[in-house]
DNA sequence: GCAATGTAGGGAAAAGCCCGGG
DNA sequence: CCCCGGGCTTTTCCCTACATTG
């Protein structure tokens, strides 16, 4: 089945007066929601997008002229140029997930996207949603049709260059590359399934055979990696090291809407819900949702009261 | 005051992936 | 070229504490 999505079911639109009327952190949010509603028209497949539009939502330029709202101002007309362009979605269906791909983020934290030629940082908490119309080729859930129809798109063939330089080893799937064929040759198995190492005790695959010796230690019960300040042991050093961040009070993971830190991404994440209102938890008793796992079951353990208190009434009408 | 809920801190376990050295 | 160790990130689940709300 498809559905229409137009630019309507996502833009916000404000007129000068009431653009006025935000402070800094309403108008960086509106940025940054606009933003990732471009990339997610980007996803469905939207070709188009204005750059130098982008451009200045990622600036934070001023977007209006006097008296009209920001897409009307971005044309002499009654609509704007970009948002004709929006509008031209309206034809864009909403994919079948089968044409989908999974995301290989294209720049890891620990490979922070760092191009000094563009003048970009990106921390690990940073969303990509600024960053994201840059890298289309490796884009999170991206389309294949998206990708096909961009891989001879000269406009992205410079950035692209940036990446790998000095790696001669591309992968043809996801056009990632590797300083060395070896380590294509691995990564290729992240697309192809292929997991020459099994536990022979579960029987649980890995790509490599260092992923097998860790998993080993669920097995063995073996943690080898010691907190040398309270002593706690771990089977992998960085569940020691995310243990060593409550020691040392680090919290590299910020909320780009309310600048909260937190010392672990998962923390992050589920602040970031808070912001959001996303509540993926749903009791099914009685349908209400919750933003956090446990607090669906906190609630849920209501209900069982509810069912001893019905137990107990049913007794007692039985006397 | 109390129960329910929102939110955050932190522990634990595990997996995925990449890099560099031998 | 392969193996290996190390490192980083992410995810999921869980328990708990404190604050807020009705």
């Amino acid at each position: 089945m498809h559905e229409s999505v137009t630019f309507e079911d996502v833009a916000v639109d404000f007129t000068q007066e009431e653009w006025a009327l935000l402070d800094t952190s309403q108008r960086k949010l509106f940025r940054d929601v606009m933003l990732e509603n471009i990339s997610h028209l980007v996803f469905v497949g939207y070709q188009h997008c204005k750059l130098d539009v982008i451009f200045q939502l990622e600036q934070g330029e001023e977007l209006w002229i006097e008296g009209r709202g920001f897409f009307q101002s971005h044309s002499p007309g009654r609509k704007s140029a970009f948002k004709e362009e929006l509008l031209a979605t309206q034809h864009i269906s909403k994919k079948d997930t089968s044409t989908i791909i999974p995301m290989q983020t294209f720049h890891t934290p620990e490979d922070p996207c760092d191009c000094n030629d563009l003048g970009e940082d990106f921390s690990p908490s940073s969303t990509l949603s600024q960053h994201l119309l840059t890298h289309t080729e490796k884009t999170p859930n991206i389309s294949k049709e998206y990708q096909k129809s961009h891989s001879d798109q000269s406009y992205l063939n410079p950035h692209k260059q940036i990446h790998t330089r000095g790696k001669s080893c591309e992968c043809h799937l996801c056009g990632k590359a590797f300083s060395n064929c070896s380590s294509l040759r691995r990564h290729e198995m992240t697309h192809t399934g292929e997991k020459p190492y099994e536990c022979h005790i579960c029987g649980n695959a890995f790509i490599q055979s260092s992923d097998l010796r860790k998993h080993n230690l669920t097995h063995t019960g073996e943690k080898p990696y010691e907190c040398h300040l309270c002593g706690k042991a771990f089977s992998q050093s960085s569940n020691l090291r995310q243990h060593e961040r409550t020691h040392t009070g680090e919290q590299p993971y910020e909320c780009q809407l309310c600048g909260k830190t937190f010392s672990k991404c998962s923390a992050l994440r589920r602040h970031e819900r808070t912001h959001t209102g996303e509540k993926p938890y749903e009791c099914h008793l009685c349908g209400k949702a919750f933003s956090q796992c446990s607090a669906l079951r906190r609630h849920e353990g209501t209900h069982n009261g509810e069912k001893i208190m019905n137990v107990f009434s049913k007794y007692s009408d039985l006397r």
